[in-house]
Formats: C-alpha cells, structure tokens, sequence
RNA sequence: GGUCUCGUGGCCGAGUGGCUAGGCAAUGGUCUGCAAAACCAUGUACAGCGGUUCGAAUCCGCUCGAGACCUCCA
C-alpha cells in the first residue's frame, strides 16, 4: 500500500485514510480512570495508539491528539446504587477524591513517559468539563432522547434506535439486546436496562458531587468523551481510539450521544485495540491476573523469572499487531529481549560501518517495504521483520561480506531514525547506568580477586583492591568474604 | 444463553487464493586458541473433517477448542 489504509471498526474494513481537513487530524483516544495503577494492559492501549500519532506525524499530518482521563463518572457497575469509582476509593482510604486522581494521574504520566509514549496535545479531565456536560444532557433531553427520573437522567436507548442504528459499531441489534439482557432489576428505575445514565443523582454517600437541573449529582461515564472529543476536536474528527472491550457498549453510547446532540456521527474511523492477555485470558484488574509495569521492570511478581526494561516491553508489544490479542508470558519476553537488543546493536553499528565506492545495498527498497507496512494498517510487526531484513544487511557490511557507500550509509542512518526512533519510539538503552551491570561485573572482580587471595597472590589481590579504590569503589574483607561499596 | 473473534512449526507472532514473514529456541557449517557475536544452511506450520478451485493456512460448511463482549474494564 502506497497510502495510508486504516480498519475502520464501524464499516469491518481497511480504508484509505482521508483527513477531513487535511493536513490536519483529530486524534482522540479514551484515555485510563485513574483509581488505581496502570497495568500493562492498558499500557499496551496506548502503546498502541503512540504508534498511530507517530506514524501520523511522520507522514506530516498536523495531529491534534486529545486523550482524556477519566476523574469523575466511572461507576462500579450499572445498578442504582453504583459508586463512582473514584469516589469510592477516596472514601475508603479517607482521603479527597482529588487525591486519588493526583496519586493516579501521576503515575499514569510516569508509566507513559518511561514506555517513551508521546504525550497527549489535549489531556481533558471530566471533572473540568462538568458544565458542558450538563449543557449536552440539557441538549438530548430537548430533542426527545433522555428522560429524567428522581434526580437522574437516562439516555432513552429504545427512542434512540427507532431512528437510529443503536448497534451500528459493536454490530448488535437492538432486539438482541433487548432479549439478551439478563438482569430484569425491578429496583431499576430506568425505562429500559439497556438505557445508559447521562447523570447519576448522588447518594449522601458520594462525595462528588455538583449541581445540575436536576439537583446534586454527577455525570455519567459515556458522556465525557462525547463532549471533550467534539469540544477540542470539532463535531465532526477524524480518528476515534480505545480498547477493544470499549467498544460495547462505551462507544456506542458515544454514538449515540453525538448524534442524539448533534444529529451527526462525530467520528470518520473507529480503531480498536485488542488486549493484552496471560495464558489466554484477558488481562484485567477483576481478574487478578494483571501485572503492573514496575513488577515487570524490576521482575518482582510470582510469575516473573526476570525483569525486563520498558524498551524490552514496548518493542515485545510491537511485535503483535495492535488488532490482534498479544500473549503475555516470560519466554515471549525473552525472546523479545534477543530481538531487541540484536536490532540495536546493528543499529549502533552504523556509525562505524567499513565505507566502498560501490553499494550492493539497495536501501530504496527496504524505505519502501517499511513504508508498506505502516501505511497498512499500522502494522508494526511487519515493519520489525523487514527491520531484521535491514540488520542482517548492516552485520554482513560490518564483517565486509556486503560493500556500500556513505551516500547509503546516510540514507540508512535517516531511514532506521525515522521508523525505529520516531515511528517505533524505541531508544537504546544500555548507557543509562545498568545497575545490574555493575553487580556483575563486582562479582566477578571480587571473584577474582578472592581466587588471587586463596593462592596467596597478594600482589594481583592488593592491586584490584587499589585500582577500585581510585574508582571510590571500597572493598571490605570480612570473615564470610568481601563486600564493597560506592564511596 | 445471545453476538462476535480466534485456533499458524518447540515458544511469540505476521500473512486472507499460487511468491522464504520475522524474532527466540534447535541442528549443521564458516570464522575463532576456546567461546561469544556475526554470517551461511536446515523446519513436509497452518485445530479436525468435508466442499469450492487448476491451486487454500487463506473462501464455504460442519465439528472440536480457546477467548472477548452482553455488568466496570485499555
């Protein structure tokens, strides 16, 4: 493909992508709630969608790119007496709500930050968007959408879909639903399950809490994207993204919304990205079986042998398309770990490759097939195995078996910094430090030096203690042998 | 129960009608004092059965298995 294609979730194809304001692009992506710590799980999410705005931006598109974050709104679950999420955490550790959010929206940042993801243009809160969510909810009432009840407000789902597809994204059918609902809630004061809420009327429980037309209360889940997307991203906007299991009913009740509100469908394509799982199933907080970044950097969690650099993991993410469901287990990451690093250590080997008059290398090509495979559909993996292509090239230059000139040399250097730098966001590594590297290669001295102690070489001993002293590195015999420390 | 998706060689994972994906692991070789790295070579992989076709991992049907959504989830 010569072009950009994109699967369109909505229509279950690949399309060209046409900006509707080239060369601008609205980019949104549902960002994380932020009650708790990221897992890796969601990291991959957004993983997945730095890889969309930096394949944007390489291909020159003037990106806006909004992702929210969810401070307000999330409920439990769907029953009268659902707890915003948030709310409850604070309630339970007794501290402000706000709290919460600082504590979360931080660590969020930071986990973004060491997978090198891009930062958002627009990162709106729902809590900084409370009165234009009410200005909406006032909006669908007026056109006949939403009803109020005991302080609530209810999206009229049923209404909705005899105008309009309810469906339309997930591919569900109304009916289905309808019969398929399993909870028949007689405490339930909606008109129909399938109803969503715009506005949660608050309990005296609940602590956050704002007023509206319809007394103290907060906004409903759904309502936040539609208003902060179309709010920075115009009414209408080109990419709409989140994870898969968003896709029902979130995004649909999106839909909903903005076309209840604005008579139109705001969003050209729908991009979801598929889950990250272990040992076949999904990986999420409910079921336990999530794994935090920092458990998998430092390696300290039951199920992990080792740790792994954030690096190890985004290019291990990469490898599977950002469609498909990625397994999660320890040798894949080894595996991932080889790759990684043979790639950069070809990498590195640019800078010092033997240079000819002549080049067998046709590095046009590999520009080409490299393109290809971000212009399908973004797919990174394709992209990583015509990168390993490349690195095969540069270690036969580098043993002399390939010849090449500088001008390909120049052209390599630009092309690998385009899509392993920008478009990839990997970064070598191994100069920041390695702790690890260092223990071992003290081990290994003070391994040494103890061998020279048992034969009494006390010659190479007290040189290997001097020289590390120069280095402010102090060795210390004791009776169960030697330690050391920085000074 | 309903809707949908997936099942690729030891592992991870691309690929949607004919052309070696790739990484890791494994085996043989070149190189090397020995290793490592690198390079070269090596895999009757497409859940099963049936069908369509000159030709199927790829399309269709059935069977088996796994998962997602239907309730909060990236």
């Amino acid at each position: 493909m010569d072009t950009l294609h994109i699967y369109n979730t909505l229509s279950g194809k690949k399309e060209p992508f046409e900006p509707i304001n080239p060369p601008f692009v609205g980019l949104y992506v549902c960002g994380p709630t932020v009650y708790s710590s990221v897992h890796l799980g969601n990291c991959r999410t957004f993983i997945s969608f730095d890889i969309v705005n930096r394949y944007l931006r390489y291909l020159d598109y003037k990106v806006r790119y909004v992702r929210n974050i969810t401070d307000a709104g999330h409920l439990e679950n769907d029953a009268d007496e659902g707890e915003d999420k948030i709310s409850k955490k604070a309630r339970l550790e007794s501290l402000d709500p706000m709290q919460i959010v600082q504590t979360y929206s931080l660590d969020f940042h930071d986990k973004m930050a060491i997978f090198n993801t891009l930062s958002p243009d627009i990162e709106p809160t729902a809590t900084g968007h409370i009165v234009e969510q009410i200005e909406i909810i006032q909006n669908i009432i007026a056109k006949g959408y939403a009803y109020e009840i005991n302080g609530s407000v209810y999206f009229d789902v049923i209404k909705y879909a005899e105008v309009e597809n309810y469906g339309a994204l997930s591919g569900r059918k109304i009916d289905e639903l309808i019969s398929g609902t399993r909870d028949l809630d007689s405490q339930d004061e909606k008109r129909n399950s399938l109803d969503f809420a715009l506005w949660k009327k608050a309990s005296p429980l609940h602590i956050m809490r704002w007023k509206s037309p319809w007394g103290i209360g907060f906004p409903g889940w759904h309502l936040e994207c539609s208003v902060m997307s179309t709010k920075y991203l115009g009414e209408s906007f080109d990419i709409h993204g989140g994870g898969m299991d968003l896709k029902f009913p979130h995004h649909e009740c999106e839909i909903a919304q903005n076309k209840a509100a604005h008579g139109k469908h705001a969003v050209k394509y729908w991009l979801h990205g598929n889950m990250l799982t272990f040992e076949g199933k999904k990986m999420s907080k409910s079921l336990g079986n999530s794994i935090l970044p920092d458990e998998l950097f430092t390696g300290e969690h039951p199920l992990l042998t080792k740790g792994f650099h954030p690096m190890v993991v985004r290019f291990f993410m990469l490898q599977a398309h950002y469609r498909s469901t990625l397994d999660f287990s320890n040798e894949a990451l080894e595996a991932s770990e080889k790759g990684f690093f043979r790639l950069m250590t070809a990498i590195k080997l640019i800078d010092s490759l033997p240079v000819s008059d002549i080049t067998e290398v046709d590095i046009e090509n590999h520009s080409k097939l490299f393109h290809r495979a971000m212009n399908d559909d973004f797919n990174s993996p394709i992209l990583i195995g015509h990168l390993f292509d490349l690195v095969k090239v540069i270690n036969s230059i580098s043993d002399g078996r390939v010849k090449t000139n500088q001008e390909t040399i120049d052209k390599m250097k630009a092309l690998i910094n385009d899509f392993v730098i920008d478009v990839l966001g990997l970064k070598p590594v191994d100069e920041d430090g390695n702790q690890s590297v260092l223990n071992g290669l003290m081990n290994l001295i003070v391994e040494m030096r103890k061998r020279a102690r048992l034969s009494k070489d006390w010659d190479t001993s007290d040189a290997i203690r001097d020289q590390l002293n120069e280095l402010k590195i102090i060795v210390k015999d004791g009776k169960d042998g030697a330690t050391w420390e920085i000074k």
